[in-house]
DNA sequence: CAGATAATGAGAACGGTTACAATTTGGTAT
DNA sequence: ATACCAAATTGTAACCGTTCTCATTATCTG
């Protein structure tokens, strides 16, 4: 299951995920890779980002820290992306305006140049 | 529909502003609440941003032009947010990785001051 | 092997959202 | 006022991704 979602190179829904193992030859049912994928998001194995339809998207990511994406809103492609400046940023801000148990999210999009046109 | 919006300080979801309204007497059905939040996140008259769990949420925001949100995790609280240099990080990144088309979301969530405990 | 325990998965249920057909509303012409 | 038409509104059914249920299957343990 991770190596399926290892091959691919973007963020893959469950129900893709689900179908991908099925032609695989795997008998998986939809529930187990939701509970699965539930799972590694827990233990922070898989990253998950929700599309604008509200579509949860997983993927396993190279760097294993946390970090944020490029992503290509065509074909769905992702580079990783860090910068220890938008995390002081980020962090200092909430910190500065009281909050506690500070957490963000950021996704650049984008169409890439395979997709431009 | 824009002044009960106005009028909560957080985010509300679809179904939480059409109890508000009906609370306030008002006749209104909730495909009409759906119908018109489309039409004014399309027009960028009132900003969406989606739960862990997948469900919209839209308020009306002070700051017209593109911003992020500080917002606590508990009571849905928000302030909001803007940052020259974290825009021109983004940008400036897809931009070197040739994409166009560029965008991105922000979001800083955490417990507020008053929820803190 | 027998029994206990955990994982699995088909299908039902759930919750938010959207599609649709029917009704109501509002305006315009007669 | 009345007839007519177009647009807005509405309840309800359908939709879709996700979660739950629980019977079945696999895995462990002695
Ligand atoms: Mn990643
Ligand atoms: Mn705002
Ligand atoms: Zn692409
Ligand atoms: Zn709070």
């Amino acid at each position: 299951m991770l190596e399926a979602l290892e091959a691919s190179d973007g963020f893959l829904s469950a129900q893709q995920l689900h179908a991908t193992l099925r032609e695989q030859g795997q008998r998986v049912g939809l529930a187990t890779v939701y509970n699965r994928l539930r799972i590694l998001a827990d233990t922070h194995q898989v990253d998950v980002l929700r599309t604008e339809s509200g579509e949860a998207l997983y993927r396993r990511c190279g760097a294993q820290g946390h970090h944020h994406h490029l992503r290509c809103r065509r074909c769905g492609s992702v580079q990783e992306v860090e910068s220890a400046e938008v995390e002081a940023w980020a962090h200092s801000l909430a910190k500065k305006a009281g909050f506690s148990d500070i957490s963000h999210t950021i996704e650049i999009t984008g169409l890439c140049e395979k997709c431009h046109g």
